[in-house]
DNA sequence: GGCATTTATTTGCGCACACAAGTATCCTAG
DNA sequence: CTAGGATACTTGTGTGCGCAAATAAATGCC
């Protein structure tokens, strides 16, 4: 297995890489704090304001938010909890619990996301040319790509 | 605040990114789990071998890894009591603690390597030309920069 | 129709981490 | 040389999440 060490450029890009996702990812987190709301609870939000009847099946909301059942579980807890989602059951299968944005939590989600996207720009986007942004998106979804065809 | 909405290109860029961020992590550290390393536990590794004497006050190595002083003290008991990294009192000043590493963590980190490098390139370089590893150094330089320039 | 299998969710448990407080040590001003 | 503050680390406590097991319900096979 002729594994060659990773090129200057290479390295470049995985430092640079690793070392911004991480400080990246607290800086929107903090900014969101403001909301009383954490990054997971806003991607929530967000997937089920896109929804259909603004509700999503648990499975496929854990599947959408890459989370394990019980972690969704856990966090939907803490959402029901402050009143933005709530869970109803499914008529048709008496197995699946469907969360479901409230009234509540569609008004949250429309006080912090303004706020988010500007977090996005400030955090991440701000200094990329449009060129540099339409690269980004070409880039990860190679990766996204390959990421789901090898599985193992 | 006249925050404009993300342009479909911006979107694009976003939401392949975070999607392909959480996916990728997953699968660097499920390749690293049969050496028995976290991806956190590799990267203490990888710290201490590059350091002088193979050794770094405990709060040097939390502000690289980007961890909070109590973090560290929890991830370097583990290395410890695996015997990869061991504790070290400085004489100079009797408050730090030097983490180093062991023989058996040097050793450790040479079988763990190259498979890592080649899981980096498989999850994550695989696809990219050249010009998009450049790039994409570039575009993380960019926003490496810009979150340390703004704190708040 | 009845039983094994698959699917959907929750609960028990453990791990990794952050924050705040505690302890030890060093530094500086007077 | 001593008091106050800064610095380095660890410990107490709580949170978020994954894995495995438990529960419940649907589905498929005979």
């Amino acid at each position: 297995m002729p594994t060659a060490w990773l090129s200057p450029n290479e390295m470049r890009a995985w430092r640079n890489f690793i070392e911004s996702v991480n400080t990246m990812w607290n800086a929107l987190g903090s900014d969101l704090a403001s909301f009383g709301l954490t990054l997971g609870d806003y991607e929530v939000l967000v997937r089920l304001s896109e929804a259909d009847d603004e509700q999503l099946r648990m499975c496929d909301l854990a599947t959408a938010l890459q989370l394990s059942p019980s972690g969704l579980t856990r966090r939907l807890d803490g959402l029901v909890s402050t009143g933005l989602v709530e869970r109803v059951a499914c008529p048709a299968d008496r197995r699946v619990m469907f969360a479901a944005l409230t009234g509540t939590g569609r008004a949250k989600l429309a006080e912090a996301a303004p706020e988010h996207v500007a977090s996005v720009r400030n955090r991440f986007l701000k200094g990329l040319t449009p060129g540099q942004v339409r690269e980004l998106g070409d880039i990860f979804e190679t990766v996204r790509t390959n990421l789901t065809a090898a599985p193992q």
